[in-house]
DNA sequence: AGTCTAGAGAACCAATAGAGAACAGACAAG
DNA sequence: CTTGTCTGTTCTCTATTGGTTCTCTAGACT
């Protein structure tokens, strides 16, 4: 939490974390009042304008709605950030405006994921069309035969089944006109392994 | 449940959802009344208007009926129910305990959906292998070029890419090992579209 | 001194809530 | 068909709630 928050400013913050949870509705002034032991309304809203000003916090604008963090909730719906677009031999596009994607937990690694549209047709032979999503779980390491997001030389990423042996790594596109790449090892950093994949129609 | 909402609003929604499970018939504005305690058709009516501008209430426009609100917003974070296999040639193998797998929304049809998980390889070249999810639109009909869930004679059931010309329709393989169907138009019975696919790896 | 944070409390006003009356269309019974 | 009841709709009027803006006070710290 921000450090330029004075004390008070942080307890609010937190109960209002806290009470989140557990309560439908947002609380509102009154009940900050009586949840954290003041006795005026205008002192607390003093401390939400504060706050409001910090971007910690929605501005109310005179609805009677509750006070309500900006934060995003703790997703239990459980979406997946969509980075953005993955072609070979480019380094992935980035969406400026980064979405969220729910994505089933059956389509999931154990560890941290994200997804990435796939741009081209390098691995068509495994079912993988262009404008496919796939989901990528966060990993450096990965064993031979799965398909993995390749960083080569620090700038260009790509999805391809990797093969790794002793003294050099293959990428394996699967598309009948693309050849297997080989490269050292060391040019190879492995960004994450294909967990799922997904396509709208 | 929106956070826009105000305390009343929310409290009615919630009684909406319990309600819908108990009772078959909708609750009139009365018993709406009686049960939240109110003694005012005329608030309450102001109540469901707000939530049908905000999208949780159907509107009834005139209707009478006894007919009440029904929630169209089937929570986003629901589940699509997986209903069983299908392979080309043989009925829809239903499982015994029909589970429920979480489907995104952009995997969507706009209509009723199911789930079929994919057996064979008579789509491989449309991107859909083996052991794959397909999430399947309920509909009895289809434009040429959409992948179905065909039924012939009433006994098989079939993903395949439909054609439909006078006097024949014809279901397509993506699989250049398998060749096209010719059926007599009656004899196939569309019973959904193919609008999303999954995969897990 | 002066400034900053914190709080109390009052006053104001718009949003929300509710009551109740009156009307109109729907529906069921006669 | 007519009638009466049920139910949705619209209206006015009123009360309460809750956000906002004040002023005033009290410590804490430079």
């Amino acid at each position: 939490m921000d450090e330029t928050l004075t004390r008070r400013q942080r307890a609010i913050v937190q109960h209002l974390r806290d009470s989140r949870e557990r309560q439908a509705h947002p609380p509102t002034l009154d009940e900050l009042c009586l949840a954290l032991g003041l006795r005026s309304r205008g002192s607390m809203h003093k401390h939400i304008q504060a706050l409001v000003e910090a971007g910690y916090v929605e501005p109310l604008l005179g609805k009677q709605r509750g006070v309500r963090l900006c934060e995003p909730r703790e997703e239990e719906t459980s979406s997946l950030p969509l980075l953005g677009r993955i072609a070979a031999g480019r380094p992935i596009e980035a969406l400026e405006n980064p979405q969220e994607l729910d994505v089933p937990m059956q389509l999931r690694g154990k560890g941290r994921c994200y997804v990435l549209q796939v741009q081209g047709d390098s691995m068509i032979d495994a079912g993988i069309l262009d404008a496919d999503w796939v989901v990528i779980e966060q990993r450096d390491q990965a064993r031979n035969g799965e398909i993995v997001v390749a960083l080569i030389d620090g700038e260009e990423a790509t999805l391809k089944r990797i093969e790794q042996i002793p003294g050099a790594c293959i990428l394996h596109p699967a598309n009948p006109d693309l050849a297997p790449l080989r490269y050292a090892p060391e040019r190879v950093r492995i960004q994450g392994v294909l967990v799922g994949q997904m396509r709208a129609y």
